[in-house]
RNA sequence: CGGGGCGUAGCGCAGCCUGGCAGCGCAUCUGCUUUGGGAGCAGAGGGUCGCAGGUUCAAAUCCUGCCGCCCCGACCA
């Protein structure tokens, strides 16, 4: 992508009412817009990362054996008065009218829709398995909104669903979900640790919430440092066997983790040496439950078991704050100069910094290069605006692409280009015919590594 | 929902107290000179001063009502 042909207003001052560091740098690094309260338009900078995250959530998704659909944001309250939910979940359902005076609802969740999806389309156990999900735009109506997308009222979530005959076959499909979302976390490129969680009103008896660590986060979590040596990315799993499953939920599990809410200073004393106690911040960005019958049994959502009788099925959810990510990456992933995107959501690979543009050699040198590296397979921004040095260094900073390749007059004289790596800040002279093979090397390291 | 603050050009702000031509910086556009860390000079464009009513010869400024946004708290993925 050529910068003079995006779509990049990017601002060089604070805006007065971002508070928090990923919401000034969405703001500066033009990915988002605010419309209203809590609700945001992404800019094609900001749509590329959330494209990113999606794209890697659906691949464990579909490795775990997960099926995507797509249900609507706007809902029968109907289906709600069902569960019982329709009253409990107070103002913060957004309830609207339609023309005819039907009572609707912006959905906030969609575990009543997909349970009466099932309820009505499955009637034997032979049906099952399955866990279905989605991507989908979801509206609370948040007293008050606030840091972004972080705490948006509208807000992009993948929620997924199981459906069991057992609750055996319902834990390990909690299981694999647990799993998965290990995988998809580390996947990101982040730390992610799973943390055994109250139910709330969802409800259930058995949940985790995934926590990124990141000093702005919103809760203070107390775990043992043994969850930073373990490297999920690395995980080798077989979602057929139930037992190898359990066996990596249980590793993740046995070490102590708690948010403040659940915290208990005297177990996190007595079962973590001194040496392995950490107190820090982290943002959720993920929430399994497993919920038995909770909704099946008043959804009515049952199915002839082998022996003819009624068996109602065993339901879990998993959820997953795509929007919110990109801003938790953020908080977990800055400098003073901008946003250091993980590789693998980063919104291009790389950046090519044309540093005199209009000048015959320098032109034709980027024009080779970013030829070169789209035919590679590299996602290029490359910088072919006219402005100066200073200004493009500034902006390809705040945008956070992991890497940029700089080219300029000066270097162009021995026929090398400068390489940057925008996390550590290490440059390398680098000879042109040698650039794509590095930056296909460069971008393409397992995650953490770059 | 309780408490506080703010709405003036794309962004950041001044002007309001004490009514009298709507300003500043950055950004944008044109020209020239510059060009490896947010350039210089010269010129130009851009505003229902959040909305509605009122007071006044005259309202961004004073009064009333409303709306929106932000921050703290309770709440929450």
């Amino acid at each position: 992508m050529r910068l003079s042909r995006f779509f990049l207003p990017v601002l060089r001052e604070d805006p007065r009412e971002a508070e928090i560091v990923s919401h000034r740098l969405m703001l500066r690094a033009g990915m988002i817009r605010q419309e209203t309260a809590g609700v945001f338009s992404w800019l094609p900078l900001g749509h590329r990362v959330l494209t990113k995250i999606m794209d890697i959530v659906r691949e464990e998704q579909a490795a775990a054996g997960a099926l995507e659909m797509l249900m609507p944001t706007i809902q029968p309250a109907e289906l709600w008065r069902r569960s019982g939910r329709y009253d409990d979940y107070g103002k913060e359902m957004l309830r609207i009218t339609d023309r005819r005076d039907n009572e609707l609802l912006y959905g906030p969740t969609n575990e009543e829709m997909i349970t009466a999806i099932i309820a009505n389309d499955v009637q034997s156990y032979r049906d099952l398995p399955l866990n279905l999900f989605h991507i989908q735009w979801k509206f609370r109506d948040e007293i008050r909104p606030r840091f972004g997308v972080m705490r948006g009222r509208e807000f992009l979530m993948k929620d997924g669903y199981s459906f069991d005959v057992s609750e055996e076959a319902g834990r390990a499909a909690y299981n694999r979900m647990f799993v998965a979302y290990l995988r998809t976390f580390a996947a990101m490129g982040l730390k992610a640790i799973p943390m055994r969680a109250e139910t709330g009103p969802i409800g259930g008896n058995l949940s985790h919430e995934f926590l990124i660590l990141a000093d702005t986060g919103e809760s203070a979590v107390y775990f043992d440092r043994a969850f930073l040596d373990k490297d999920a990315a690395a995980l080798q799993v077989d979602y057929d066997d139930d037992e190898a499953v359990a066996a990596i939920v249980a590793d993740y599990t046995a070490p102590y983790a708690a948010t403040d809410d659940i915290h208990d200073p005297a177990r996190f004393e007595k079962e973590v040496p001194q040496e392995r106690r950490v107190e820090g911040r982290g943002i959720e960005v993920g929430h399994i439950f497993f919920f038995g019958d909770k909704y099946s049994k008043p959804m009515n959502c049952t199915v002839l078991g082998p022996d003819g009788r009624e068996v109602t099925v065993q339901s879990g959810s998993y959820g997953i704050g795509v929007s919110r990510l990109a801003a938790a990456i953020i908080e977990a992933s800055h400098d003073d100069a901008g946003i250091v995107w993980p590789q693998p959501v980063a919104p291009f690979d790389l950046g090519l910094i044309n540093l005199r543009q209009g000048d015959a050699a320098t032109d034709a040198a980027c024009e080779t290069l970013y030829e070169a590296l789209r035919n590679a397979g590299l996602e290029v921004l490359y910088d072919d605006r006219a402005d100066r040095a200073g200004e493009k260094f500034a902006r390809m900073e705040l945008i956070g692409l992991p890497w940029q390749v700089i080219v300029g007059p000066r270097g162009l004289k021995d026929g090398k280009a400068e390489v940057k790596n925008r996390a550590s800040g290490a440059t390398q002279e680098v000879s042109l015919n040698a650039v794509v093979a590095r930056m296909l090397d460069a971008c393409t390291e397992p995650p953490g590594r770059g």
